[in-house]
DNA sequence: GCCGAGAATGAATCCATCC
DNA sequence: AGGATGGATTCATTCTCGG
């Protein structure tokens, strides 16, 4: 077994593909992850593209958006996108206990490959559920796609208790310094996220943790949680984040 | 050509099944419309979201004889409904001209499918809007399911002109006296679906016409429209809600 | 400290242009 | 012909800064 990146009371972090790690992790509570979208663009070339041409359009952009990383993961065609998803969302399965509820955020264009690639995973889908942001870029004669998906669901029969999360949420994203990530969560949409899970010993299974916005919310919480991460500048600057004190809510 | 069940200055109505009005149309502007979700109707969708046929899973975890039955069954029924769906987009689209704006609402369930055959009508899939339903019922321990989508797009390159719809829509369903048919949308949601319909002398077109709201919302904007209906009574409905005068919007 | 004006920003998209 | 590149564009929201 591989040793962790890092640890404390609530939290481990591996350093490592997702691959790799998961089928070496066993009786996880629940997956919530924010994986690579491989989306952003109509055409191939648009996709194929550095992740920060894409998706960081400030004018800091050419020269120095020094804190705003890189990540891998996201230039796959649709093929072998959904063929990843696959190897992933079922390893992340067996990585988990049954009945373990899962949450995976994805924008409009992949949500239909995502909610195959769950079912394929051996996961029940039960649901899309909303993030609804405030400040979309329109575009003339068209609606804003101002909104990401949250496809959620089960690993078989899903227990009931007493939550009754919201199924749209409302909330801007990270800016300026806040963001060290180029596709960062803010921490209130992860808390939202994780209203699926019950409170238990089983931790949160991340096997994209990027900057460590779900490990954060878990841990704010009083959630366990693991995070897997290939970026070892992302591993460092999670761990810097998580060693942080709990946030009063 | 089949005579109008109903027919005045903007809106005109036909009675009979949609894939056979929709070959003797054309010139169409727009395609908007509510299909039916194919909830405890002709097709199952309790079997819907089964992609065993598609992507065979072939290892399991121990304790997986649960989730095989989630796996298992038959897809005839879904495969039906894509294909009668991929029928009747296809022929919207010959029936609208080049560059037509289109927009059909669909549930969470169905979304998947819906993109699919929208796009295997010849359609150009641009995006999902939301329907934010407030008063939806809550389900324990689970994220509410909300909202309902708007499979959005055009027939080709669509037109850039000045109007910037939200892509998110927040609003009650009809209760009581205004809801004839039991999946009435309400007219303040059709006219935003309408925003996307440049004014022009071409008609938006409603395959699945209902109780009529489609029509309704596009006559109060001033719109021409075209609707096909399979029941009578509905037809009846419809005409008598449209004979009524324009409303002040 | 509060308020208002002006600037910056966003998992974007389109299209002309260049290889 | 088709992939790759770069510039222009849009508005709601948030941020910055001065009064």
């Amino acid at each position: 077994m591989k040793q962790p990146y890092y640890q404390d009371d609530h939290v481990t972090i591996y350093h490592g593909d997702t691959l790799d790690i998961l089928p070496t992790l066993e009786n996880c509570g629940a997956l919530i992850t924010d994986p690579p979208y491989s989306s952003g663009g109509q055409f191939r070339a648009d996709r194929s593209q550095r992740v920060v041409d894409k998706y960081v359009q400030t004018q800091t952009k050419k020269g120095d958006a020094k804190h705003v990383r890189e990540f891998e993961g996201d230039n796959r065609d649709q093929r072998s996108f959904l063929a990843w998803m696959m190897l992933w969302t079922n390893a992340a399965r067996r990585a988990c206990v049954t009945g373990a509820p899962f949450a995976v955020f994805t924008d409009w264009r992949q949500l239909p490959t995502m909610t195959d690639a769950v079912q394929a995973g051996g996961w029940v889908w039960r649901g899309i559920a909303v993030w609804e942001k405030p400040s979309a870029r329109p575009m003339s004669g068209r609606f804003t796609n101002q909104a990401e998906y949250l496809v959620w669901g089960s690993d078989g029969p899903m227990e009931q208790w007493d939550n009754y999360p919201p199924g749209v949420f409302r909330c801007g994203t990270p800016r300026g310094e806040d963001r060290t990530h180029p596709t960062q969560k803010p921490d209130e949409l992860m808390r939202w996220a994780l209203q699926i899970v019950q409170p238990t010993e089983a931790p949160v299974l991340d096997p994209f943790m990027g900057s460590g916005s779900t490990l954060r919310a878990a841990k704010d919480l009083g959630l366990r949680a693991i995070g897997i991460e290939v970026d070892e500048q992302s591993c460092e600057d999670a761990a810097k984040r998580l060693a942080q004190e709990v946030l009063p809510l």
